[in-house]
DNA sequence: GCGATCCTGGCC
DNA sequence: GGCCAGGATCGC
């Protein structure tokens, strides 16, 4: 379900965990605990402070005052709130609690456990889905020429299958993805190595716009999202064609078709997007 | 590179 | 009952 701007969103939400400490921690029987154990997780989470928080793509960093991280991942359904004036009873699909100092509580919850939950040290290289990521839209790492040398990597794909693969940039999902290929003009069955450089450029300039409204307004809540503190994202209706099947754009330009790639829904406009 | 697969829940 | 969902991995 989330994608940068949600994360960001989320990290933002829960500036106020930083300097409290970890009194109590609860996993579910199913947890979905990742290249760790559940007990080794616990282990270093428990009675650190958290420092403060970070993120990568759409991967939230936790990092603690014992050289860790706990690195959170939402998948599609999944949520961190942080509650607190404690709720008694837990959620269904509750499958981590961290109990704080000042009484707060803050809860995973995450029904189709898609998410995943991982640690990763200070350097941040022993964790294999940090790994596996491309640099992040909106760090300040990614310009021009590294992108162009990326997406040369993959003549052979589709725009839409480019910008959804987390290893040539980080970030983008479903919604954004469509979005940014509407702004750029792009059609997104276009293969990369139609594509030249000067449109690419314009893809990333897109993307990265895309994004950054998309953390201005909050995020955008469809269904399952919320930010921290449980609030919903206004993006929703900044949107141009995701979600819009048969009606006109945001804008008015054109009508909106949804085609399926790689098992996703795509949005586009043929009218806008060449 | 593509298709199948992991899960639960909401909606038609 | 069937289809769909802000994601990502693992086979072939």
């Amino acid at each position: 379900m989330p994608e940068l701007p949600e994360v960001e969103t989320l990290r933002r939400s829960l500036q106020g965990i930083q300097k409290r400490s970890v009194l109590g921690v609860y996993l579910s029987k199913l947890a979905p605990v990742e290249a760790t154990t559940a007990s080794a997780l616990r282990q270093v989470v428990l009675d650190a402070t958290i420092i403060q928080l970070n993120r990568w793509g759409k991967y939230l960093l936790i990092d603690l005052d014992n050289e860790q991280s706990l690195v959170v991942h939402l998948g599609m359904s999944g949520k961190l709130l942080w509650q607190q004036d404690e709720i008694p009873v837990r959620p269904l699909h509750t499958h981590m609690e961290l109990n704080f100092d000042d009484g707060s509580v803050l809860r995973f919850i995450d029904a189709r456990r898609f998410g995943t939950l991982s640690l990763t040290n200070r350097q941040r290289d022993n964790n294999p889905f940090l790994a596996r990521l491309g640099p992040d839209y909106l760090n300040g790492a990614l310009d021009e020429k590294i992108f162009l040398k990326r997406c040369h990597r993959h003549p052979k794909v589709n725009l839409k299958t480019l910008l959804l693969n987390q290893k040539v940039a980080t970030g983008l999902g479903n919604i954004y993805a469509c979005e940014a290929l509407y702004q750029a003009g792009l059609d997104p069955c276009r293969l990369v190595s139609a594509t030249n450089d000067q449109q690419l450029v314009e893809l990333l300039i897109a993307s990265k716009d895309r994004l950054k409204v998309g953390v201005k307004y909050g995020g955008t809540s469809f269904r399952d999202y919320l930010n921290g503190l449980g609030h919903r994202g206004k993006m929703k209706d900044f949107l141009q064609v995701y979600d819009r099947e048969g009606q006109l754009t945001l804008d008015g330009r054109g009508t909106v078709q949804r085609i399926v790639q790689q098992q996703r829904s795509t949005f586009y406009c043929p009218e806008v997007q060449k």
